[in-house]
DNA sequence: TATATTGCTGACCCCCCGGTTAGTAACGCG
DNA sequence: CGCGTTACTAACCGGGGGGTCAGCAATATA
């Protein structure tokens, strides 16, 4: 039976409108990156949101809206953050793209928010439009990104000319595959890796591949 | 009804007791590639095979048995002729490692095995059991292959000396990855990439980064 | 053609999960 | 304190899919 203590303090939930949605997308991008968009129960985000499913669905249409919010939440910003650093930057193009590639590791990479590009690859084939979304507003935004660091790098001749399409997907590849393996066989506790000296030794590679002899100067 | 023709010529179904594992097996490994390891339905399996849910059961356990079956029976073959070929090589060991590369781009990189790659990596953390079988099967044999080699290069002075087992990462990252994308964004007709240039382009990369300048030769 | 053997079918069980809704309890307000 | 509003709950629905099994029909044998 409900005591006297239960009955007085606590009501058996609460009226929090304003805090909900905030509240379940945090639960929501933990429990997608935990197990994968298909995989992830709506009672479970409810649950661990502290309220019951049918709450969910007051504040958000379904599960791919619910998905499609915590990407806007999440992942947007910081590409927004990094387009406005490229727009004011004054400087040598390597340093640029060494600041985007350690600014998207503390801010994605390194974080839970790594999950989502890893749940994007593993199951876009499965979920066409939730892929089409997660291209338009990550997948091409990013990669502009990128690729406008290094067409300046080759405008201002520090660069050596490359094919830049090429070149971006040469730098973003052992990125997400540092990502996956962080979020695969390495959390199974198999196969451990250093990302940071992972990271260290590509960026090295890279710059050195990238510039000219006369952008040179340690 | 049935007419006489069908009848007389056809029966319903057939007793094929031998052919029913492989053609289970081939079924399976399209549709585990096609749509992963959780969303692949043995119903529609079976299908493909020309039998029954049931007669698939006759024959394989239960669906983690069959996608072990599926993994014995196309990547393990491929890594014991790798290994053959390491044993039997006498040569520079930058060939050897071209060869492996060529080899695994031929046999399964470019090939629908390489879903099974891009599974792993997705679903792993959702299967535990699966994902140390797999690694056992694979992934810590592909990589002590590789290791091999790197080792055997800088022993001959070939390669300068590097930490092998980050080596090996660096090598296989940009492989998996270009897995990922053929099987990913790319499989949504998003982002369209050319494997050989990539695969061309990274090759020149790591051995450049590897080779001694003793060792150079064009 | 009759009979035994067995590879194979398809209906069935049961749980799960995305999504819905009738009703209830918390809160604001007078 | 009482009343209306509404944020929230819990029970429910329907379809789907892993796994099972009693029975049937295709072959071997005679």
């Amino acid at each position: 039976m409900p005591t006297l203590i239960e009955a007085r303090s606590k009501p058996r939930w609460e009226r929090r409108k304003d805090a909900r949605p905030q509240e379940l997308l945090a639960a929501a991008l933990d429990l997608f990156v935990e197990r994968g968009y298909a995989a992830t129960r709506l009672d479970e985000v409810a649950a661990r949101a502290g309220v019951s499913k049918g709450t969910l669905y007051l504040y958000f249409e379904n599960k791919e809206e619910l998905f499609k919010a915590v990407v806007r939440e999440n992942m947007v910003p910081p590409l927004a953050d990094a387009e406005e650093l490229i727009n004011n930057f004054e400087g040598r193009s390597s340093d640029l793209l060494r600041l985007c590639i350690d600014g998207w590791w503390q801010r994605i990479g390194a974080t839970k928010l790594s999950g989502i590009s890893k749940l994007m690859m593993a199951e876009s084939g499965n979920f066409p439009d939730v892929a089409r979304f997660y291209h338009e507003e990550v997948v091409s935004r990013g990669g502009a990104l990128l690729s406008r660091i290094i067409e300046r790098g080759v405008a201002l001749d520090e660069f050596r000319p490359v094919d830049t399409a090429m070149a971006t997907r040469v730098i973003i590849a052992p990125m997400l595959m540092l990502t996956m393996w962080r979020h695969s066989l390495h959390a199974c506790h198999l196969d451990p890796i250093d990302p940071d000296a992972f990271l260290d030794c590509l960026v090295d590679l890279l710059t050195r591949g990238f510039e000219t002899p006369s952008g040179r100067s340690t």
